[in-house]
DNA sequence: CGAAGGTACTTAACCGGAAAAGTACCTCTC
DNA sequence: GAGAGGTACTTTTCCGGTTAAGTACCTTCG
């Protein structure tokens, strides 16, 4: 089955090519009547627009690139990208652009990646997550003058609009309330230490300890997957000095810690509070249910395509703060014994 | 900053775009010597064939598609299709592939999109999941003349390529298994009743039960999300005639059957055996850690995505089957009470 | 020595649209 | 009734590659 093109259509409408350009493109320059015609014929023998050929006279892509550097074995248990990419995709599909989709094992594939899309034509802006400490790769779409949004921020993100939220105050909230409950001693199993938002998160943690008078020392960095949740827990619940209360920067991490718990014969939240950081299905399901740290995360995707959707259209762009983190109590925190 | 094109490499290196265009396709046409002054300036210039000029006359678009016909709650926590995702990147990206990921709301919407991307030449080739009765999507790929490759089958699937694995089998050998242990009652929270794979799991859970003389009669049809495996749970731990062990279309379902089961004061395994279909690391994170249908779901996707080049490429393309899921017995498996 | 054949190119057409420039005709206005 | 201005087109060029066809030069061989 050949694909009709324009050409096509002028033919059975008795009139040139350009006159079915404009007709097709809502421009003036034919008739109402005629233009009629032209649309009907489109609709009739099922035509679309060659993507490629438009692309080559200058229109967009219509698609947006999203490179994620993360090992394929978390990607497929965090539920945090498939909510972003969902969230993503209600917005790009409505506007009719689609989400060119890579995953890359080191930095500088992805940066080679951003070059080719941006050579080969193929996208028409990205989206950058996970932001380290001098990303190389702001500097680059910067270079390239690629429309890019970063989701994260603020700090880091160079002259690039960013999609943020104050993650500093999610955790600020969320020492208090533990405090609060008569915490002294809290942990932290964090994230990817080369993370932006890790650090972020790990600087507010510092503070919030030192202002409440909370000890916020025991902080073990992971790679985000159970294993390694699980043997963080292990090792602060076997230090004589053994939190009370433990912060996870991910729910897998904080349901590992949970088991961990069980198994070392703690009872939660007696004997340790829990609190996990995003509120995935996955926190309600187990027992006790997980006191987390909800916030929307196909909102946010969707916040940072719409702003990329705007910086394509040759708006400015800039930081865009969306709501922070909310702790919502659940089972798993209660004053320590 | 200009995209460099192959007129400026010509114009550097004092020769045609024709010879240009042959150089760097490796084709005869040009001695060895321009051939490699030419690769230099490319390479100097930092060169990427424009693929929209590429495909305009006539190339691949280097890209596949991928339409997901799943609500976005789902995609979020269903570790399946990140999985089947990132062992399909695997393979497309070392083939210079891009994957074109759209999430759709219903199968009209994923009809059209096929059209379009089809139309617009955006995709060499398409991946289709969650086969139904008398998919229509069969019907279209096979019109439109598009390369295509079902994940899941083999019946339903028309003359299409597509990679299987025998469900049936597991089915059978989880029914055998539990069985053995002692069990005469044995329900199942089932996915979709619109999915094919559905209906050949139904249908060999029966076969299985007629055989071997156990009641599998206890059937329940869910969404995937945790919330109906937990309902659905409910229901039949609340039937006088409750089953001793329930087997769960998907892993978060049965994690939150687990739940229900401590909820209900029913001891997990001695008062309940619980069997998930799909092993992700959630299984092995909670307590006591899931017995679960294992199979390696990134390297069936890697599988799909190869036979998809294949066919691509101009091969034929048969069915492919990979091996079955295999039961890996953990803590949530016992003899009845 | 001249025709045949090969090599290493150049030229030009083509893919399917977008859009600038050109044209024919109509209407309005002074 | 002539010039200005607008409408509804057509013609042409362009985007950046690929590729068929053409050409200039060299080698080889009867």
């Amino acid at each position: 089955m050949r694909r009709p093109t324009i050409a096509d259509i002028a033919r059975r409408a008795g009139v040139s090519k350009g006159a079915v350009s404009y007709a097709l493109n809502n421009r003036p320059g034919v008739s109402p009547h005629t233009r009629e015609r032209i649309l009907a014929i489109a609709e009739e023998i099922g035509w679309r627009p060659n993507s490629a050929a438009r692309a080559l006279s200058g229109a967009a892509a219509n698609a947006i690139g999203l490179a994620l550097h993360r090992p394929a074995k978390i990607l497929g248990i965090e539920p945090f990208f498939m909510e972003l990419v969902s969230g993503m995709e209600g917005v790009l599909s409505a506007a009719g652009s689609a989400l060119m989709l890579q995953v890359v094992g080191d930095a500088d594939t992805e940066l080679a990646l951003y070059r080719r899309w941006w050579g080969e034509r193929r996208i028409d802006g990205a989206i950058l997550t996970d932001l380290r400490t001098d990303d190389p790769r702001v500097g680059l779409l910067t270079e390239l003058a690629l429309p890019a949004v970063i989701v994260g921020g603020p700090t880091g993100v160079g002259s690039l609009p960013h999609v943020w939220s104050d993650e500093a105050a999610a955790v600020t909230e969320t020492v208090s309330y533990l405090a609060a409950l008569g915490h002294r001693r809290i942990g932290r199993v964090a994230g990817l230490p080369e993370l932006l938002h890790t650090h972020h998160r790990d600087a507010a943690f510092a503070t919030a300890g030192a202002t409440l008078g909370v000890d916020t020392s025991m902080v073990i960095w992971t790679d985000y997957t159970g294993d390694e949740g699980a043997h963080a827990t292990r090792t602060m619940l076997s230090n004589p000095a053994r939190p009370t209360a433990i912060l996870y920067d991910n729910d897998i991490m904080a349901v590992a810690g949970l088991s961990v718990a069980h198994e070392m014969g703690l009872a939660v939240p007696t004997d340790l509070s829990i609190v996990a950081w995003d509120d995935s299905p996955l926190c309600q399901v187990v027992r006790p249910p997980l006191t987390a740290l909800t916030r929307d995360i196909p909102a946010y995707g969707a916040r940072s395509a719409a702003l990329l959707l705007e910086v394509i259209g040759g708006e400015p762009g800039a930081g865009v703060e969306v709501p922070h983190p909310r702790l919502t109590p659940r089972g798993t925190t209660a004053p320590p014994p």
